[in-house]
DNA sequence: ATGGTAGAAACTCTA
């Protein structure tokens, strides 16, 4: 079983992409942030075109998550339960037996914006759903943008980004205490290339000076853990003309 | 030196 997630930054610009990246690599559950298109406007058709189930909980203009699957999805949520929030930010569905959270974290803007604030109180209510999720889901994966990188191989150069949102010390801890509920992060069970990121701004030509982060992440409960096979990152999407910011990761199960 | 680019939308906000 193939699992991926990809922030696509807008699925109307991306869709002839991902299409194309899906029909290449056929995961079995596709997860997509920051797809700012309403439902209605969900390209729903064309995904199953493609051979794939769609699942949106999107808004205009920002945010937005979607999961497009292979086989059928139940048991969907579309908020963290008991935490308000307007924006369209989590998609969780169960699919042949495994349990999925697509999650677009904040952002945080600066460390001095409310959004920080935000993105820290959302973090706390999103770990504590994770546990009750995995109470109740032993085979649990987390995906998505999670907007914080976890460690200093995570970042091209943490010194210059320490403290900084996506690096600062209270990020860091939230992330560890979601790893600290029972999941690994899934890139890290395997070895990997120095220098391995998800995002590069579209600025400065970071990408081509390999100036990145790696703050998509892949989560597996212990359980699914033990059957994680592979966990890569596949930058050639982020070389193709009009490309999202964000590359796709890839993990790998065998579930026999 | 507080820049730069991309997306959506609508002359600004978010990332």
């Amino acid at each position: 079983m193939k699992l991926a997630t990809w922030n696509v930054n807008s699925l109307k610009v991306r869709l002839p992409q991902v299409l194309d990246w899906a029909g290449k690599h056929r995961p079995d559950v596709l997860c997509l942030q920051e797809t700012k298109l309403q439902n209605d406007r969900f390209p729903a058709a064309e995904i199953r075109a493609a051979g794939y189930e769609p699942l949106a909980n999107g808004q205009k203009t920002y945010n937005g998550v979607a999961i497009v699957s292979l086989n059928p999805t139940s048991e969907t949520i579309t908020e963290i339960p008991g935490f308000e929030d307007p924006q369209k930010r989590v998609l969780a569905a169960t699919i042949g037996g495994i349990r999925i959270i697509n999650a677009y974290v904040p952002n945080g803007e600066s460390v001095e914006s409310d959004k920080y604030q935000y993105k820290l109180k959302w973090l706390a209510a999103f770990s504590g759903w994770l546990k009750d999720e995995l109470s109740r889901h032993p085979r649990l994966a987390v995906l998505g943008d999670f907007n914080i990188a976890p460690e200093n191989r995570d970042v091209y150069d943490p010194k210059a980004w320490e403290g900084q949102v996506l690096f600062s010390a209270p990020e860091r801890d939230a992330f560890k205490s979601l790893l600290a509920a029972g999941f690994r992060d899934a890139f890290r069970l395997f070895e990997q290339p120095e220098r391995s990121f998800t995002w590069w701004d579209y600025r400065m030509n970071a990408f081509r000076r390999k100036m990145g982060l790696r703050i998509d992440h892949v989560l597996l409960s212990e359980e699914l853990a033990k059957h994680c096979t592979a966990c890569t990152i596949d930058i050639e999407p982020r070389r193709s003309e009009r490309p999202s910011d964000h590359a796709p990761v890839v993990a790998e199960l065998n579930l026999n």
